[in-house]
This record gives C-alpha cells, structure tokens and sequence, in this order.
DNA sequence: CGCAATTTTTTGTTGCATCAAAATTGAAAA
DNA sequence: TTTTCAATTTTGATGCAACAAAAAATTGCG
C-alpha cells in the first residue's frame, strides 16, 4: 500500500511511499498536458527516469492507469490518451453537473476571504495570458475553479472533478503552442465573482457551465484539427 | 499493468492478469456489503486466501484502495470503509447529478427491449424480496439501474457512477438482517418504466433521483442507528 | 487495576531475477 | 513496393526474500 496515508486529505498521498513522487509528477505533467498523446509510457523507463525499481514504478503507472489518466493501447501498453470527440464530450456533460454543483454548493458556503484569493489567481491568469504563457494561465484557471470547489467542504466531489480533469489534461497538448487561449475565461470567471460577492449561488454556477461550454468549444476545435 | 486490457469496457477487467480475480471477487463482496465496515484486510491475508503471491494481492488492494472502495485508517491498515453520515449526503449529492443524467440520457436513448429486461430485473427484486433475501434484492436493485444507465452508451459516466455504488457498499452491511427494504423502491422503478414507455427522460430522471432519496434515507437510518 | 514503555509480531514496500506474452524489427515472398 | 511471417527484443507479471516501520502483545510501574 503506498499512496493515500492520510485519511484528510483525498487527493494528497503525503505518505512516504517511494513511488508516489513518481506518481504525483507524471500527474501533474498529464494535468498540464506535458504529455504527447499516445506517448507510450513503460515501466523500466520510468524506473530508470525516476532511479527507481520497476515495482515502485509499477505502481505509479497503475494508479494512473486506474484512473484512466492512461489508458491501454495493448494488453502491454499504456499510452498518454488522446481523447475522442464523443469522450470530450461526455466528460463535458459530468464535468457540467459536477462541477455545476461544486461551484453552487462552493458559493453558498464561501468566506469573504475567497474573493481575495479568486482575484489574486485571476490576476496570474491574465498575466500569463498577456505573456503568452499559455501553460502557465491553465494551471492558473486550474487553481481558480479549484478554490471555487473547494469551499463546498466536499472531498468526495472534489476528487472526482479532479478525476475528470485528468482525463483531459493530456489533450490539452494539442492547444500548444500554436493555439492562443481566448478571452472568453475572463469573462465568465468575472461573472462567477459577481455572483459570489452578491450572494446568488446559482449565478455562480452558471457562470461556471458557461465556463466549461467555452471551454468544450475550444477543445473540440483543437481535436477537429488535430 | 494488469486489469483493462480491453479499452473498450470502462468496467471489466478482462485481461488475464492474475491478482485481476481477486479484485473482482473482493470488488463484488463490498458491492454487495458482504464486508463488515471496519474489517481489516491484509496484503498476506488475501494472498493466502486466492492463493497468490503477495504482489498480485497488493495490486488488488491498491487498486480498490485507489478508487476508495477501501481506505486508509493507518498507515498500513487498510479498512473496509464505513461511511459517515456526511459522506453518505455528499456521495447521495453526487448520484442525484449523475444517476440523475445517466438515466434521462438512457432514456432518451434506450431501445423497446430494454423494458422487458427492466420488468425481468424488478420481478426478481419483488420475488427476492418476497423471500427476504436482501442480498439478492440489492444485486437485482444495482442491475435494474445500470441496465438503464447502459443505455446512455456513457461508459465513462456509468464507471464513475460504479465506483460512487462501491463506496456505499461496504455500509449496506448496516442493513442485515433485522433490517427489512422498504418496498418504496418498488414504486418509483415503476414509475421510470412508464416515463421510459411513454417516452419521457425526464419523468425517467424524477423518478431515479427519487428512488436515490429514497435509499438515502434508509441508509442514513442505518448508520445513525449502528 | 490501569496505564505506559518495551518487546515481539505483523505488515507494506522494495529490489530483483525469471517467465511468458506482446511488440518490434527485419527478411523473404509476391 | 507492399505484405506476410518469423526472429528478436522489449515489456509486464509474478514470486520471493529482506528491510523498515507500524501494530499488537506483554511487561513493569504507579
């Protein structure tokens, strides 16, 4: 047993197992969409690149195979996914009554002191975007909904969400680096802290689905062309 | 890498890795709540039980513990999870958003024959019940829903919505024996068929997110009493 | 008798060698 | 040039032993 040893936090693995530094970058290199899609990932490569044995390396693909952050090409291979048109869009649909109700639920409970700390990633998100740095405004917009969800007190949800971002993440490489990110974000996440500051849960919510509809658009365009 | 070596199930398991039975045997125990919440299970233990070497074994545990359908009470004990009484809303919450679209998308889509395969599944939940055997009234129970929500062809929603099923499952256990179903399922399930004949996913979705409040309450009873 | 410290046992993790199966490569045939 | 098929290499799965850490049992003290 490695991972999760602390019962807190669901999404952590703060605990000492070996792999799980292992697991926890090559996650966060698929949220990012570091990651080429169908990129073959192989255990004794990962051994070697993390200076690990295969069995702790073993471990780390498997849970995010698991998850589906991976997923099989072959009995034998496990490839970055590249999500189809039809996965994009069912993922669009469970992020929209998931997150839907995290962003609710989020705002009904918030403290004043989130609207700070919305404002201040909103800030990093712009700035990334004047400077192009089109990797660092998504992980900025990651932290942003992420501190949204996380007022709603709902780890379960959470961590689901988080599941689902996961899952698209990889794709999220076809928008480099060609691809500028719009605008649009801005705007909706504006409304969101409107809604916040008024009191109106629901306006926040459905400035968050307007959120995640733009979004879908803009990876739906990316792999169309792709 | 063991389980899914077929990308096209979400659910199977199909590959022919070894620890691979184990997970679905165990996977099925908790399902159907044959797990006292709060037992301890073992790397050696299930080894020894499925007459495996202690790799394998640690490859199913970590893959129910990775999907929640074991946790963590220690840092080397893993336990069969009982859940809390905000955990049982906050997993209710969720299953009203997803069961909830899974059904009207079903639904929406389902093809005539599927009622027939509906009314077979409840006539085994009415005649299970008849013979109080709760056991095989929840398994028939979780197959008159997931009938449905196959139709909505959203494997990555319907797998989703199983893994929610399996951290509930463990706490089915409150439920034996002394505790009867209330036949209030019965109703509602009826009514999705008519809304499903009548072609109304709406009515169909009214009706699931019913059937969910229903057993919440149940539940909730149960663990407020134990 | 209860509680705390300590010893003993149990347990998860890791590294590694081995094996069968799959992926890849290359060669031969069409 | 393309395709098929066989040889070769790579890869994941498994078993197992050793180790450190945690859990359980036991002892000793108040």
């Amino acid at each position: 047993m490695s991972k999760n040893h602390d019962p807190r936090d669901e999404t952590s693995g703060k605990g000492a197992a070996l792999g799980d530094q292992a697991y926890a970058v090559l996650k966060e290199k698929l949220l990012r969409g570091s990651f080429r899609p169908g990129e073959k990932l192989t255990v004794r490569k990962i051994a070697q690149e993390f200076g690990l044995s295969s069995t702790p390396a073993r471990d780390a693909l498997n849970r995010l195979a698991i998850q589906h952050a991976l997923v099989y090409a072959g009995p034998k291979t496990v490839v970055v996914p590249n999500l189809t048109l039809s996965q994009l869009r069912e993922v669009t649909e469970m992020r929209l009554a998931l997150e839907g109700l995290a962003a609710e639920k989020g705002a009904a409970k918030a403290s004043p002191e989130i609207l700070f700390q919305l404002e201040e990633a909103q800030n990093r998100i712009n700035s990334a975007l004047d400077k192009h740095a089109y990797t660092d405004a998504l992980w900025a917009n990651k932290e942003f909904h992420f501190l949204l969800y996380g007022c709603s007190n709902m780890p379960i949800l959470i961590s689901t969400i988080e599941q689902l971002w996961l899952r698209i993440g990889a794709t999220l490489h076809h928008l480099y680096p060609d691809f500028a990110i719009s605008r649009s974000g801005v705007t909706n996440h504006r409304a969101a802290m409107e809604g916040l500051q008024n009191g109106e849960p629901a306006e926040v919510r459905a400035a968050i689905e307007a959120d995640i509809r733009d979004g879908y658009r803009q990876l739906r365009r990316a792999i169309s062309e792709q």
